[in-house]
DNA sequence: TTATTGTATTTGTCTATACTAATATACTAC
DNA sequence: GTAGTATATTAGTATAGACAAATACAATAA
């Protein structure tokens, strides 16, 4: 009982989902921080790689401010890393948790079968 | 190059990463409905179960408009489906899909080893 | 040095969201 | 019918978020 076979290789228990105040308000807050489309857009703009905030702010089309101030957001609450290379950032996603979520999102969300 | 390992049954492609405007629309939508404390309370405490407005309250601890209210933006967003028994209203977590993505912000946000 | 490029921050404004309190609706029981 | 219970909705207010425009800062180039 309370354990759905989701397919081959991906079962859950619904005993170990999330309970506890403090894991519920930090699972908040980064979902908050990703919830937003261009943020949204940035982290798969980004993926795996080290982008810089000019290519960023050509690929996801918006204002060199807006995309800073989005980047800030993303930064302030640890989803993404920067590091400074003479005069640009390139930033990242900082932990293979985050880039774990954005694929399963795809997985829930996205129309094209994978 | 472009795929990352993350374990044993899981690897994925950041090629098939979102990218369409479409599904980041759609995906920040939902995620925004579920990116509050309050109602990724409420689907942790549906889980896989169906749960009447009362007893929902009662676990997520807050008034019963305040319930309602969050209870309704779940449920226009697609999140949530809802029965009339009687007197009662019975939530339930509306697709499987969902119910994946709560457990797997599990496996990211959470503290607790599983 | 000044000019230029890349990025960040500040400020003001507009919109969206959250919450409470009160009220409305729907159903049941009597 | 009335009273009581369960849920939804509305209205008002308060707070947070988003965006643009302007400015600041940092590094490089000349």
């Amino acid at each position: 009982m309370g354990s759905i076979a989701l397919g081959s290789s991906c079962d859950f228990r619904i005993e170990d989902m999330l309970v506890k105040e403090e894991d519920i308000d930090r699972a908040s807050r980064s979902l908050k921080a990703i919830s937003h489309p261009l943020r949204l857009k940035i982290l798969c703009v980004l993926g795996d790689k080290e982008v810089s905030v000019q290519d960023i702010v050509d690929n996801v089309g918006t204002s060199q401010s807006n995309i800073s101030q989005h980047l800030a957001i993303l930064r302030d609450k640890g989803i993404l890393a920067s590091r400074k290379d003479a005069n640009r950032v390139y930033y990242r996603v900082g932990d293979y948790r985050t880039l774990r979520l954005i694929s399963m999102m795809q997985e829930v969300f996205c129309s094209a079968p994978h």
